[in-house]
RNA sequence: GUGGACGUGGCUCAACGGUUAGAGCACUGGACUGUGACUCCGGGGGUUGGGGGUUCGAAUCCCCUCGUCCACCCCA
């Protein structure tokens, strides 16, 4: 057999493509608009940084990162995520200099995880971080960013979902409650979340396990742990996010896979299409984060879409410019079309000619098949008056049309 | 990592253990050398995912392996 790619490494082909230039031109044209320039950050990055950042109990430390060891002897490892990294960056390139740092990315993310549709080895996130604004408006802002992006995107069926998950001054203290509370129902609960009851309590929240569902269904909530400033915050955000006219649904029972998240974090669920993978985006506020990994106190808010995920539920495609498809007939007509057709894509209007030579009916047939809005044909007749015939694909109507004119009717100026 | 379903021309799918594995769509040539989608006629295309086994005989049954999908897990 041929050498196939690697499980859970996709090719994206033409026919997608479009629809992902589509997703990260909105993305980026979209949060240019609230300050954001881009960032592009390295793919391999040191596994110390996940561990630190992630958090070493994490499931995607401890059972899905690509970690290797390189001919020098470092553990290096393929990012899993993307917010470490631009916290590193953010760090060591000491962008802190300025007041609030807006950052934009996308590229490939890596987790060794079995492939499933809208979840695979390699995907793609594009994301978004505001580094060094402790305002909850920072956070109700930029959740709002991303709503409005997903209705640019023409997204439809995403529901909003947010939590507190408190900070380094309540959460301990909640943790410890919803600890002690565990700890008396252990036998209720099952053999996973028995093993993270000590590491991560947290996450026997949202087990989904018929017994630990009845054993937490009156556990104590976070939301009602929070200390006052914390409190405070969330209260903020909520009340900012209802002025952008976004009502998000409470989940106090969320909690994020990633250790770094404090006080607000958020998820974003598709309705349809996506199976039980059905979270598209994500995020929240890390506001200890960076000073964790050396640098200095600074409050953070961001989140990361999954592009993939986004493609798959996106109802319209990418939008698309007409397609001409050229066929001269004759010698003579070969040599001005190349004149004619360099002035169309030197006007920006996509022109692919046909150089085959067959009967004419067979040309227009493979015009056809390439999905050609227009057809221009220059022939013996056409070079006699100047002019070329243009066949309009969709309309099936066909006119004689001057040279200087074509380019006008072809760009699509004059449809309907 | 666990459990399950499924892998047959490019695509969607047929074929009870029994001739040379078929059909539709797609492709290609012609009817029709200046007009696509419709029609008619012809043509090419398969190591039945891969490997091993059972059998006189395997797409079909068994084992292994790879892959896709679904659920769990987890997450974007």
């Amino acid at each position: 057999m041929s050498i196939a790619s690697v499980r859970g490494f996709n090719d994206i082909l033409p026919g997608e493509t479009e629809l992902w230039r589509h997703i990260e031109e909105t993305a980026w044209s979209v949060f240019r608009t609230y300050g954001f320039s881009e960032i592009k950050l390295p793919i391999v990055e040191k596994t110390e940084l996940f561990l630190r950042s992630i958090g070493e109990t994490t499931d995607i430390v401890e059972k899905e990162m690509y970690t290797f060891t390189d001919r020098h002897g470092d553990s290096i490892a393929l990012r899993p995520e993307g917010t470490a990294p631009a916290v590193r960056a953010y760090i060591e390139r000491k962008l802190y200099t300025a007041p609030v740092t807006r950052l934009y990315y996308t590229g490939p993310m890596f987790r060794y995880e079995r492939p499933q549709k809208g979840r695979y080895r390699q995907f793609y996130q594009l994301g978004a971080e505001v580094f060094g604004d402790e305002s909850p408006r920072a956070d109700a802002e930029t959740i709002s960013m991303l709503m409005r992006y997903f209705g640019k995107l023409g997204v439809e069926g995403a529901a909003l979902q947010i939590n507190s998950l408190g900070d380094r001054n309540c959460r301990p203290a909640y943790k410890e409650k919803l600890y002690n509370y565990l700890k008396e129902r252990t036998g209720d609960l099952c053999e996973n979340c028995l093993k993270r009851i000590d590491a991560n309590p947290l996450r026997a929240l949202d087990c989904k396990v018929p017994g630990c569902m009845e054993a937490t269904r009156n556990a104590p909530s976070i939301l009602e742990s929070l200390c006052e400033p914390c409190e405070a915050h969330f209260n903020e955000v909520r009340r900012f996010l209802s002025l952008y006219g976004v009502t998000p649904v409470l989940n106090p029972r969320m909690v994020r896979g990633l250790d770094y998240y404090t006080r607000t974090t958020f998820e974003i669920t598709a309705d349809t299409g996506l199976g039980s993978q059905n979270a598209v985006a994500a995020g929240g506020r890390y506001d200890s984060l960076v000073s964790e990994l050396g640098g200095p106190d600074t409050p953070c808010f961001g989140f990361a879409v999954g592009i993939e995920r986004l493609a798959l539920i996106m109802k319209g495609g990418a939008p698309r410019k007409p397609l001409t498809v050229f066929i001269a007939l004759g010698d003579e007509a070969a040599r001005k079309g190349i004149e004619l057709v360099s002035a169309w894509r030197e006007a920006g209007i996509r022109v692919v000619e046909d150089f085959s030579t067959g009967a004419l009916k067979n040309r227009m047939k493979k015009a056809d098949r390439l999905s050609a809005d227009f057809v221009v044909i220059l022939g013996e007749n056409e070079l006699r008056t100047g002019t070329v015939t243009i066949k309009d694909m969709k309309k099936a109507e066909q006119a004689d049309v001057e040279w200087q004119r074509a380019a006008v009717v072809i760009s699509g100026g004059n449809r309907g």
